[in-house]
DNA sequence: CGGATCATTGACTGGTGTCAACTTAGGTGG
DNA sequence: CCACCTAAGTTGACACCAGTCAATGATCCG
């Protein structure tokens, strides 16, 4: 049992598709959850039990082939809804990138729950719309693109995440990396050595700076979108 | 305006989720649509104008880089729904595979109506979640397989739609294939000389047999089990 | 039968992965 | 406060998978 109203996600959760009255009864079966980085959650092809919002820090979905290599299959944010409802099993483990903080609902009980609520229903159809979007054009990224063109769509795409956060809408912008290189070669589909020598290559030409290791400074934006459209 | 009650997918598309009410009104916005292989209903980066049901053939979702390479972002068959309700516009283009019928509606006018059903909605997310997971599960082959795990895994899906249409559950199957090469090339994110060499060399191992060029019989699944695992 | 399209095969190259050494950063304890 | 230790990142050498270019071979239709 959480106390919803003060929830710094409440209006940006699936719970801001709800009246207070219905998020307080939702409310009464979710479960706050601190989650230290590196906390699975879900384990890939385990039975779907839980799902939920990410109330704070960064998580992410992957999958492991058999020889141990790793795809990031998505990030969840703030506000962001995780797991699988009305569905039997989930395809993939989700994993705490950072500390986080998480408000989870037994699966069951949430989609019996849900089912009662067409708004929410609506909410959820948005979002998973909005991730199918997202993650179409991720299969682009990883079956057609260059190591070079997948280093500057993904820094762009940080670049695009830290405006909505209020960052300059052009000049020169610093951005904090939510990961370790080898998190954004998972992400890519790629190695960590390649991700280190591709941001160097870009270090080189003047493009970005690099003040800590998981600190950029883009300083030319222009050349990175250029990057991202041909060799 | 359609006669919905004599639509082959009336069972099976969005539509089983409404009354016969309900989907006589929504067959009145309805327009039938025969496609010859190749048309485009929908332009990448286009603003979204339609969605619709797939009658009958099949549809490939696709995008292209701006040096001409495209990649498959996945297919819709009998009965799927095609399109980005909800939303201004399409990130990616939808073109017939095969010859095809469709059932389409302004989009303007699906998703008003869509609003006022709750079961539609339900039934519109739960495919979306079930086209999230295998567009993730993509991924994972995009990222992280080798070419020859790709043509593995190809066949295996192949294989699991022709057992979904009454094909025998093990022994030697027949599989027709819905395109040729440079599709396959295009939904594994590689080239149709690569295809080319791993079915002649799956060929050669005694796996497949290929008695037609867009006809494979697969030999030993359980081989090609293995080789999506490892190499 | 003939032309067009599609598939196969070969030779070659280049981009990335792999393995290994080295450097830097960050945190802990003396 | 500095020394040390560990984890993370960088760089280099090399190999190899898969892409490219090009020629040949099969198949489909008119």
């Amino acid at each position: 049992m959480t106390d919803c109203a003060q929830c710094p996600v409440r209006d940006q959760a699936i719970c801001s598709s709800l009246s207070d009255d219905d998020v307080a009864r939702l409310g009464q079966f979710g479960r706050l959850q601190r989650l230290r980085r590196g906390t699975v959650l879900q384990w890939e092809d385990e039975e779907s039990l839980l799902v939920g919002n990410v109330i704070e820090g960064v998580l992410k979905l992957s999958s492991t082939a058999s020889d141990g290599r790793e795809q990031t299959l998505g990030l969840a944010h703030q506000g962001d809804f995780v797991g699988r409802p009305f569905g039997p099993k989930s395809a993939h483990s989700v994993v705490a990138l950072t500390d986080a903080q998480v408000c989870t609902f037994r699966r069951a009980e949430f989609d019996s729950f849900a089912r009662t609520q067409p708004e929410l229903e609506h909410d959820l159809l948005e979002r998973a719309l909005t991730d199918l979007d997202r993650t179409r054009s991720w299969l682009m990224l990883l079956g057609r693109k260059t190591a070079g063109q997948k280093i500057a769509t993904f820094l762009l795409d940080m670049v695009e995440r830290a405006r909505a956060s209020g960052a300059p809408e052009c000049g020169p912008v610093t951005i904090e990396l939510p990961c370790g290189r080898q998190e954004i070669a998972d992400m890519l589909g790629t190695t960590i050595e390649t991700v280190s020598r591709q941001i160097t290559a870009l270090r080189n030409r003047g493009i970005i700076e690099t003040p800590g290791t998981r600190r950029i400074m883009i300083l030319d934006r222009e050349a990175l979108v250029l990057l991202t459209e041909a060799e």
